[in-house]
DNA sequence: AGCACGCCGACT
DNA sequence: GTCGGCGTGCTC
């Protein structure tokens, strides 16, 4: 009678023994249904044969273990825990976070090939040579026969006349052929630039060993081109190649992109907007090694890959990288260890690359490759800074910007503005009393939404009717104050009546097709002036963009976090590189009162490397990541001053085993004190090394979850956090 | 996290 | 005299 170690989705930071009469070492990776307490629950078996925590007679036998998929392998076992050990979370939630619900809920799992790889049958051959009717059908045929094959059905699908994949099938034209295996035909490549080509040379004759590169290049220098042929040397290999995006959301293009170079290649896509059911099979196919190419999200990043050969992360300054709730890890930072455990190398690229990552390089404990030439247009866009202290500003817009986009409207162009705030102003107030719209359940304002009259708080989410009148002293003259993309769009379109203009924020795009419908509409020049929020700077080619302008930056440069500065740089180049991608020549305009600041200046000149060596200097001068680690222990609970109690009791619990050299810092309330009717307050804990800190936390983290603490109060670690 | 047990206020 | 409030404690 064996004893299993099981892995259970509960907030406890140990495992649960249970008897299992025909368990074997086969069964460690394999999801049990157990009973817990009253009920019953799904876990992991993580160990086999151990003793037993606790007494026998209190050891319960399992009810069913899931031998209808694979085991998790052991690599994937060691995944989970280093997560679980580096973020002091238990290993039954990372286990909870990694697997797939439906997966770990033991549904059944479909092992069918959803998108499988089709080739002419021989009957598709005789209606070829036979003198048929024309029909969509043998069009398509007659299309792919001409190519070479095979190919999944999902690009055949995609394809022009695509649609009629089905009637092929049925007609047995096409036939569903065994899986090439190892060897992968690339499609056609493009011509490499030489940067391109020189960062490919580089990474394939390191030896696709372990090694983190940072893979800076400007936008539009073609990074995606380099992850691509990459990828095909790895698959060429016959190994599996794992690449994670910020939101796949937003990157339609690149899954397609992706699908069409490699047209014989399984490529799985994993997101949690992904039913449960193709969630599931796409993890199997992963776990399986059937799946050539798993494309995600920060949660792809716990796919179980045997043959991994290659780990790309795009955009890896992203900070939807790093999750904010539960489990709070970074998947860039798993995905570089992965790679060191796996040995392959690991790609991280960017524009605007994180300054822990830059600084990497520039430490060389990652490798460097820079694309520094554009591949799309030969110039970056001309960036100048619209000083606003001594002009008239209408509605937010400068008489220059004005200029500037009348100019692409007269030439047939497209403008963007840019800002960083939705709805229609940021706060209702009322001058005769000082009312101001304040949420009920936040520290902060509810935001003014004009389109659909409602006031609407975008922190909990929470909405009201916009009032007639001031609820306090009953003033009719209550007016929105300040300015978000509702109102410059209004304006915008009362200065050009002939313009069409476009909105393109959270609010405009709040399904995957209501962005695609946008992006088709900006695509096919069906408008001449965009207002967007970040969400226009994510990778997308605007060949008719040629001028971008910035609408109050100002504001991030005297945010309190210390990442503000990083962030908007970022995020202005970035959005500085959607304008002039195409043939013509792009122009940044930036409204601002500090047109002398030193990060406007370094935007001016695209220097990045300046920006970030500065920023650098500033962080090692005032003690900051990456000079330091932290780890901030955050507590909420309906009375700030119980949160604030717990913090205060956790630092005397920490003063009495805090290693030489750990610094912690005052309890104090979140910058956003109240969120969703709860009040938060943090305590922040730094040490120059990571060992002692880890070793700490993980000692103060046990002692933490023995107090007994009210149930109201509730009590997170964040480790490398990014907001502090 | 659930879900029990357990000890004090307003109801048939 | 009970029904039920959520405070405390356990789950292999």
């Amino acid at each position: 009678m064996a004893i299993v170690r099981v892995a259970l989705p509960i907030p406890l930071p140990q495992a649960f023994d249970y008897t299992a009469a025909d368990a074997g070492v086969g069964d460690v990776g394999r999801c049990v249904k157990v009973p817990f307490g009253r009920g019953e629950r799904t876990g992991l078996i993580v160990g086999i044969g151990g003793e037993a925590g606790v007494e026998l007679a209190r050891i319960k036998p399992v009810l069913h273990i899931q031998r209808g998929v694979p085991a998790l392998p052991a690599d994937w076992l060691e995944l989970v825990s280093f997560v679980a050990r580096y973020y002091h979370a238990p290993l039954g939630e990372v286990v909870a976070l990694a697997l797939p619900p439906g997966l770990r809920r033991a549904d059944g799992v479909s092992d069918e090939d959803e998108d499988p790889l089709l080739g002419v049958a021989p009957k598709g051959g005789e209606a070829l040579c036979a003198a048929r009717r024309a029909s969509r059908a043998l069009a398509l045929l007659q299309a792919l026969a001409a190519e070479p094959g095979p190919w999944r059905r999902s690009v055949i699908r995609a394809r022009e006349g695509g649609e009629a994949v089905g009637e092929l099938l049925r007609r047995g034209w096409l036939e569903i052929v065994a899986d090439p295996g190892a060897r992968h035909e690339a499609g056609a490549q493009p011509l490499a630039t030489p940067e391109q080509a020189a960062a490919v040379d580089a990474i394939v004759g390191a030896g696709m060993r372990f090694r983190p590169w940072l893979l800076h290049g400007v936008t539009g220098s073609g990074k995606t081109e380099v992850y691509l042929r990459l990828a095909a040397h790895a698959l060429a290999q016959g190994r599996q190649v794992l690449m994670l995006v910020p939101e796949i959301a937003l990157t339609p293009q690149l899954e397609q992109r992706v699908a069409q170079r490699f047209a014989a290649a399984n490529v799985v896509s994993l997101h949690s907007a992904l039913a449960d059911g193709a969630r599931s099979r796409g993890f199997v196919q992963a776990l399986s090694g059937r799946a050539d190419i798993v494309l995600g999200t920060r949660l792809a990043v716990f796919a179980p890959l045997p043959r991994l050969g290659l780990i790309l992360v795009d955009e890896e300054h992203d900070a939807s990288y790093k999750q904010q709730e539960g489990v709070r890890y970074s998947a860039r930072d798993v995905a570089v260890w992965r790679g060191r455990q796996r040995d392959v190398p690991v790609v991280l690229g960017s524009a605007t690359p994180s300054l822990e990552s830059w600084f990497h390089a520039r430490s060389e404990r990652y490798a460097l490759q820079r694309l520094s030439r554009r591949a799309v247009a030969a110039t970056l866009p001309a960036v100048r800074c619209i000083d606003t202290r001594r002009t008239k500003l209408d509605e937010g817009l400068s008489p220059a910007l004005h200029v500037a986009i009348t100019q692409r409207l007269e030439r047939g162009e497209q403008s963007l503005v840019f800002l960083n705030r939705r709805g229609y102003a940021p706060v209702l107030s009322c001058p005769s009393c000082g009312w101001v719209s304040r949420c009920p359940h936040c520290s902060a304002n509810l935001v003014v939404h004009l389109a659909d009259r409602r006031l609407r708080c975008h922190h909990c989410g929470c909405d009201g009717p916009i009032p007639h009148a001031c609820p306090s002293c009953g003033d009719q003259d209550i007016q929105p104050f300040g300015r978000g993309t509702q109102r410059i769009e209004a304006r915008l379109a009362e200065l050009f009546p002939q313009a069409r203009v476009l909105r393109v924020d959270r609010d405009a795009a709040r399904t995957r097709s209501q962005w695609e419908t946008l992006l088709d509409t900006i695509a096919a020049g069906e408008a001449d002036i965009l207002v967007g929020t970040q969400m226009m700077a994510k990778g997308h080619d605007f060949p008719k963009l040629t001028l971008v302008g910035v609408v109050g930056a100002d504001a991030s440069l005297h945010a309190a976090d210390f990442r503000a500065p990083e962030r908007l740089f970022q995020q202005l180049m970035q959005v500085g590189g959607r304008a002039g991608r195409g043939a013509l020549p792009g122009e940044v305009l930036i409204q601002t009162e500090y047109p002398m600041h030193p990060l406007y200046l370094h935007l001016a000149k695209h220097d990045f490397d300046a920006f970030a060596r500065m920023a650098l200097q500033e962080r090692r001068a005032a003690g900051f990541p990456p000079f330091t680690h932290q780890a901030m222990l955050r507590a909420d609970a309906p009375a700030l001053e119980d949160a604030v109690e717990f913090l205060r009791h956790a630092r005397r619990l920490a003063e009495e085993r805090a290693p030489a050299g750990l610094r912690l810092y005052d309890p104090v309330p979140m910058r956003m004190t109240r969120l969703a009717r709860r009040e938060r307050a943090q305590l922040l804990v730094e040490a120059d090394h990571r060992g002692p800190l880890q070793a700490f936390l993980a000692e103060w983290v046990a002692v933490l979850y023995r107090q007994r603490t009210a149930r109201e109060l509730r009590w997170q670690l964040d480790v490398d956090p990014l907001e502090v």
